[in-house]
DNA sequence: CATGCTTCCTTTTACGTATAAGGACCAAGT
DNA sequence: ACTTGGTCCTTATACGTAAAAGGAAGCATG
């Protein structure tokens, strides 16, 4: 194998720069954080040019050394092929890109261990802040990471310790999107509810549950936990968990889905044993995915304002790392909203 | 504001370590990069319980400077809300994280501006290689970055020079995906087909539709120019295209279009106008979205195998990255394949 | 004419790491 | 007794940058 034919020119620094422009590293430094009252015009200009001509681009790792500033942050989510994230993401990305940061973003799979070791990269100095919609509980990671000055906006429900340690929250308490669900199927006359929860013991399908049960109670409705059934929140967790459904001897005639993926799995099941949607079984989900205006019956669902709130937490993380956040960490909370369609 | 709340206590370095093992700090280096010829065992341990005990994390970015190799690569693509992207860079990452890599995800809403910013943070050393689906011609930049060092795996067609220079391709000509779709129509007795094409100019969009008109040429259709519009990649787009070619007194039979988004979004127009699919029109779509499955009709579309492709196109850069890779750079094709469906 | 103030440089330092180079000590070989 | 060689350290250096500190010249001030 030969090299020849690839020669990595290695890339010019400030001291070639200074060495053609005839003048010192510093004033090349000076020209490009625009300290104007350290270097004349005349001399600016002759080192821009050197720039110019050699193609010199600055050494992040070097300036971050220097500066303790990465000038990226980092996004931590779950799961990129599911349309939730990605518009999450893209609100997040909107809102860092215009303050000039970068955008890493890690899946986690809603892994635990995954969850860590994003976490963990964050310690290393990778970004100066995180956008993080957690699966599981990091208390002590998190706790360490605002330590060493790392700022973080969660989307979670809020936890009052780091909240004294200068952690953002964007509270995400979709039991309320339940509520919703419930009530819009009472007023249509449904009483025999079913869930499709995601997967137990994260927060979005946690909370979600724990809001139907409420909502449930307060109608007065039975709640029968052989009508609540668990997901993977992909189609074909909502698939395999309607099929359940559907198997029991009385089946529901409404069911509330923690999220649209799921909800539209289970529309597939129901419609593949010849039942109609919403005539025979009723379905509301959650996230208004952009597929929920596209599917046969459109889907009735209830939205949480995805990519807005992305951008909010991404603006409570850049309006810290400026310095012109308060030393607690803020939080608000978030409208939902039921869109009614055809499934329900 | 008061600040003591919030006390970044400055995150220990390796210095710091040796002063409390008793050692040099050159001693916890080699610890930390396992020159067990270089430190005795009784001081490796003792160095490892320091470590632990100040909770030290080493310094991406002095590690970095130092070694230049920043252990990240970067995934240049066009839109993380095209569900198309997200299982690309599930492939992307399984792949990169499988050999320590971490990910940078850059979205460039195949935005010229956008995507030329994303290549020139390669070169502030942002990471070590990329995995790129470009939308616009960058050969300029392209070969200033492969120059300075940083590896490249591009999904599109392949480029001489650049190939030249060790950059990778996984080819991707969707023109195939055209001539199966077109086939398929002429099977099922269409000849009356029209072409739902993307954004004008991208590659994506304009190999289907090269791909179309020779598919139709070589079945001795004529080519009604009218009956080829033009989308966003989004099912609004896609629905508004099928929207003007319903509106022409001698719409298509048959419809191609570019992606599944597009693709959905035509569906939709058609059934609001009280039209069935395949019946009335036929729909072909192409990427295989996990949506295509759940629409209603399910969709018959044209996988390009898209996590696995991602997989490769990251197998591509890594191999290089660890010098396995030979000078010039490697090109593949990739197998297309028809899913038939209902809606054609 | 000394003094201070500007203006515009240069020199120097530090950031945290990896590693080359050098040194101290001890056992073994001649 | 002196090299020789191994083992296990320490010291020193470089990576590329930002910025503090210092210095030289020119000009105005008293």
């Amino acid at each position: 194998m030969s090299f020849t034919a690839s020669t990595p020119r290695k890339r010019p620094t400030q001291a070639d720069v200074a060495r053609r422009a005839g003048v010192s590293q510093a004033i090349v430094s000076y020209v490009l954080n625009n300290r104007l009252d350290e270097v004349a015009e005349e001399t600016r200009v002759r080192v821009l040019e050197a720039i110019e001509e050699l193609g010199y681009v600055p050494h992040g790792a070097a300036r971050s050394l220097r500066t303790s500033r990465t000038m990226t942050v980092a996004s931590i989510i779950p799961d990129i092929t599911n349309p939730f994230y990605p518009e999450l993401e893209r609100g997040i990305q909107r809102t860092a890109e215009a303050s000039g940061y970068d955008l890493v973003v890690s899946n986690t799979d809603g892994d635990r261990e995954k969850e860590a070791r994003a976490l963990r990269g964050l310690l290393r100095g990778h970004a100066d802040g995180a956008v993080m919609l957690p699966f599981h509980d990091h208390r002590e990671l998190f706790r360490t990471i605002a330590e060493s000055g790392v700022c973080l906006s969660l989307i979670s429900l809020p936890d009052p310790e780091l909240i004294d340690l200068g952690v953002d929250y964007l509270v995400i308490d979709t039991s309320h999107a339940a509520r919703l669900a419930v009530t819009h199927f009472a007023e249509r006359g449904h009483s025999r509810i079913g869930m499709i929860a995601g997967i137990a013991g994260t927060p979005p399908s946690d909370h979600r549950l724990r809001g139907f049960r409420a909502a449930m109670t307060t109608h007065g409705f039975e709640i029968d936990e052989s009508l609540i059934r668990y997901g993977d929140f992909q189609e074909a967790g909502g698939y395999l968990a309607m099929n359940a459904l559907l198997d029991r001897t009385s089946p529901p005639t409404a069911v509330f889905a923690a999220n649209d993926l799921m909800a539209i799995g289970a529309m597939l099941a129901i419609r593949q044993r010849g039942l109609r949607v919403p005539d025979d079984v009723a379905i509301i989900g959650v996230d208004d995915i952009p597929a929920a205006r596209y599917v046969q019956p459109t889907l009735t669902t209830v939205t949480q304002f995805t990519e807005i709130r992305g951008a909010q937490a991404a603006e409570y993380l850049l309006t810290r790392l400026a310095g012109k956040a308060p030393d607690i960490g803020r939080q608000s909370g978030h409208r939902v909203e039921l869109i009614v369609r055809e499934s329900a």
